[in-house]
DNA sequence: CCACTAATACTCAGACTGAGCATTAGTGCC
DNA sequence: GGCACTAATGCTCAGTCTGAGTATTAGTGG
């Protein structure tokens, strides 16, 4: 009885800040091996796996969460972090993640060079619409994603996934797509699991990837983060916790344009914001943009509200 | 090393199918200790949790699943099993559940009863508004709730996930009433686990409560599900792995309105589900309702893409 | 006082939604 | 065969929401 494998719960975090450019997401790790915060459960120390993410998390970073959200329990034999990496871990054990999105707030230049943040572009850098160069890394994988497609029902998940032949681009299948991309042995964790599996590491054709990748599943974890974030941010007023405290219409749809990688038409975006009751204007103003000075505003009670709603998304053409 | 207790992950589903009256889940157990199919995770012999869930499924009970889904991974210590029911694990040990959703499809009278199936609203009375028992239940429950909602933000919660004071009743916000009541005490499993916590199992006041409880934390788990089938049904076209082959649209709003719980506009269900074009006619008729005779759907070749969008679910005023 | 830049205001047509009224094609009875 | 009955299906109308523009305004820096 003794003699099964263990089974190791590590948790990971995707912890997210918005720093004046755009999202960010916290990594640990070493040059070459990078990752998503980590630690493992202690099935004595801790009541809930949500307070250990908390603690860990601040232990290592000296970061303290606020909202926190558990994203997916992932377990796949052979994609799971290389045995060295947990500790005192050992090679027969099995290591299951539980996946945590956590959301920062905004952060300051201080606390953002306290950790090793980096804008999640860098992973994933065909979801970000708002730029030609997003576009233009699409464009590169295109070419490899047909030649894979070659049934009808592989052809409709790429079509579907990368809003081809009419379909729209849905912002938040951003793990559909990651996952298809894996399949298709476009990401470089895909030829690193091959390997594996095969023992015999060949080479293989030595080809650059679209992105960079990450420690194990972290990649896997961080788009399955990216999604569902950009898709809650329809149906809960959580853009806010990545907000600072007062902002202007304008630069609270810069953040969600860079969450969502796509642009909005703005005047759209400020009606539907209005109209919604989730802002409040302050009286100031904010002069500082060389045009009309914005008028400030602060997220009203009623988006604090449980079950209070989130924002439309009024795309911009092209 | 080998002091520290073990983790043992546990799968438990909630396999929903839909007979004619309406969403039923399997069950497993004795009576008095009713829960939902669920067996341990091998971590040797299992890939990935999803093929351990459709594996167990099918040798505990015969039944092949469709449709499969993580809903949320459960860790809270002193919610967890009952250590007895987890077979081989000992004292020390440290349960975890992964809860699954799977979709059994439309059952015949044979299949069903294989099983030990339940309508869902046995645990969940107030989750049916179809009906005035439904409503009976809330009506039961709201004196109470409101004598525990002492704090401003307790009565802004209570308002939200019950649809009190001009607010909506949210059909997918299942697990929210069913947590505000867990912490309120009106349900029996809240009673049971604070007897556990104190050892000294203090008979209480005894009370009725409303609702049949089940084993463990299974029904947190099985609200889970409800709720994310509840919601998934208006941006996924998930109805159709739970419908037969052909069916009438009256049919399908009655199963949309018994897995939501709430009643349908039917002239706009069917003009919505037209347009949608997710549903297409074969020719027959289907003439035993007394009236005219209905014309008989499938899904949609497009209803099957990835991707395909899901349901409106226009309600019927009161 | 002027040019420049963002922010904010206003408008209009088309699509979608909630609600209700009207028509039709079966069944079963006389 | 005709009639009452019952669902299913069809059609209409007003109000709201959305996409897309055009127009105006209040700062800043010469």
């Amino acid at each position: 009885m003794n003699a099964t494998p263990r089974v190791i719960i590590g948790l990971s975090a995707v912890v997210v800040a918005a720093s004046g450019k755009g999202p960010e997401v916290l990594l640990s790790g070493s040059p070459g091996a990078i990752g998503l915060p980590f630690g493992s459960f202690d099935p004595i120390g801790h009541r809930t796996f949500e307070l250990a993410v908390r603690d860990f998390v601040t232990s290592q970073t000296g970061f303290a969460l606020g909202y926190v959200e558990q994203l997916y329990t992932f377990g796949d034999k052979g994609r799971e972090a290389p045995v060295a990496d947990m500790g005192q871990s050992s090679d027969a054990d099995r290591v299951v993640s539980v996946g945590y999105i956590a959301l920062a707030g905004s952060i300051d230049e201080g606390q953002r060079r306290a950790g090793v943040w980096a804008d999640w572009y860098r992973f994933f850098p065909w979801e970000d619409r708002r730029s030609e160069a997003g576009l233009r890394a699409i464009d590169l994988l295109l070419p490899d994603l047909k030649a894979w497609a070659t049934t009808t029902e592989r052809q409709s998940r790429v079509a579907m996934a990368f809003g081809l032949h009419g379909q729209s681009w849905q912002e938040s299948q951003v793990l559909d797509r990651f996952e298809l991309l894996y399949e298709a042995g476009l990401v470089q964790e895909a030829q690193r699991d091959r390997a594996k599996g095969q023992a015999s590491a060949a080479p293989g054709a030595e080809r650059t990837f679209v992105g960079e990748p990450l420690v194990s599943d972290h990649r896997r974890i961080l788009a399955t983060a990216m999604g569902r974030l950009r898709a809650k941010i329809r149906y809960r007023p959580i853009v806010f916790d990545l907000a600072p405290a007062r902002f202007t219409l304008s630069e609270l749809q810069d953040l969600v344009e860079a969450l969502c990688g796509v642009k909005l038409h703005k005047q759209n975006f400020r009606r539907t914001l209005e109209r919604s009751g989730l802002v409040e204007s302050t009286g100031a103003l904010h002069a500082e943009t060389g045009g009309r000075p914005a008028m400030l505003f602060t997220r009203s009670a009623t988006s604090r509200q449980a079950g209070a709603s989130g924002l439309s998304l009024p795309l911009a053409k092209r």
